[in-house]
DNA sequence: CTCGTCATTATGTCTGGACATAATAGTTGC
DNA sequence: GCAACTATTATGTCCAGACATAATGACGAG
């Protein structure tokens, strides 16, 4: 029964946490740890890497190790396929594909995904259902000069979600959350009223420097996206 | 020049998103790999388990490891405290405490921070601006009954958060957000229209099992929270 | 045929050593 | 006093080996 490096964790963190090390002290060195918690080196090294990659510590070579000043809390949620999130709440699935067409992107979709002017897009709109009530509008621009194939999947029967995320890379996410006003097609899907607070999340997407797709996805009101870390 | 843990690891996402290991795929084992690569399976085995961290693979003794079917997409983004993030932005902070009350705990509250009845808590509203525009509306409530000295502080000149994050620990977190039409009050402090579509983040934190605090905080139209990874 | 037992296997972790690398602090030259 | 070098120091990574542990799959008893 040796020291683990998640006792070495803990034992830190409860150091941490009753004020022992305040922000900013300097933690003892690797060489002293192991030595007073009887280990190798090794183990406290990933004991401290691991709280570091946590926002808890901050390293530097030869300046040592400091608990930082305002410790960095990370909110970390995993973002799921919707038939999954919806499955999983013991509902059923129900999809629609409403609208899709090919055509040039509009500017400020260019400007988003750092298209070129002339590129194609295929521009679909689906609406995803839990228990046959509206669950999520999706609204998805796929690049079509970087992903040509696309252009010959039929997505009436199962969302671009599923077929993007088995068959497309990607590298680059930036995602946004945010609220707008329902727009009168909105509310005619989403079924709610023309100015309702909806709760919308966008997510462009890039592979090896060139887009991939960009999604807005839009929720009925009360919606709320919930996260525990 | 020998192999880096780094390279094992891109080497590995490069297989997968080429398609030459396919969602679901087996992994060779690490004595495999190791021996294939030249470099000890210690070196293997940190590429693979910050790999698995990542969300890209999926590990069982025995079973060995795999690509995930559907790779965790995980958003991940600091919380940041609102004086640095309006700073950041090279605006000038602004923050005004507009309310600050001890009471019961109302029901709604009891039952989200799982409070006992008769417990005191300490209210406050407080406006951060960035250059002088309402940038957030913070509706924070802080349980006194676990952090009795919550109740002396003076919170007019920097916002509870601050406050919060240099004193008290915490271990659970449970964020969400959403949409929600302004109400009155809302709109007067935020500058807007009763009604509009506005962004709210909210936050219950706990640690050793009680319930530390919980936060609303409420954007003025428009905003967007925005991460990248 | 089903249930429990046990060997096998792949991952999980630790050791004690080594060299690499970044950053500081001290020293030297101007 | 200032700038450029240099030694020192703490972290970053690696190695080769070892034992621990969880889960599977095969085998045998009922």
């Amino acid at each position: 029964m040796s020291i683990n490096y998640k006792d070495i964790k803990s034992e830190i963190l409860t150091r941490i946490t009753k004020g022992d090390l305040p922000p900013g002290a300097l933690v003892p060195n690797e060489v002293e740890l192991a030595e007073s918690y009887g280990c190798a080196r090794a183990t406290v090294n990933r004991a401290m890497r691991e709280l570091t990659d946590e926002g808890i510590l901050e390293r530097r070579r030869k300046a040592g190790t400091r608990v930082r000043m305002a410790p960095l809390r990370e909110a970390r949620f995993s973002i799921p396929v919707v038939r999954e999130e919806i499955e999983g709440q013991a509902a059923s699935y129900g999809y629609t594909l409403l609208n899709r067409q090919i055509l040039h992107a509009p500017d400020w979709l260019r400007e988003r995904l750092k298209l070129v002017v002339g590129d194609d897009v295929l521009h679909l709109t689906c609406l995803h259902r839990a228990d046959n009530a509206p669950y999520q509008l999706e609204d998805r621009w796929i690049n079509l000069a970087r992903f040509p194939q696309a252009a010959g999947v039929d997505f009436a029967a199962s969302g671009p979600n599923e077929w993007l995320i088995s068959t497309v890379p990607f590298s680059d996410v930036e995602m946004s959350f945010g609220a707008a006003a329902a727009t009168a097609a909105q509310a005619n899907y989403l079924g709610c009223t023309t100015g309702d607070a909806l709760f919308e999340a966008e997510r462009s997407t890039w592979w090896e420097g060139r887009a991939v797709t960009f999604v807005r996805l839009t929720y009925p009101p009360g919606y709320r996206m919930t996260t525990r870390y």
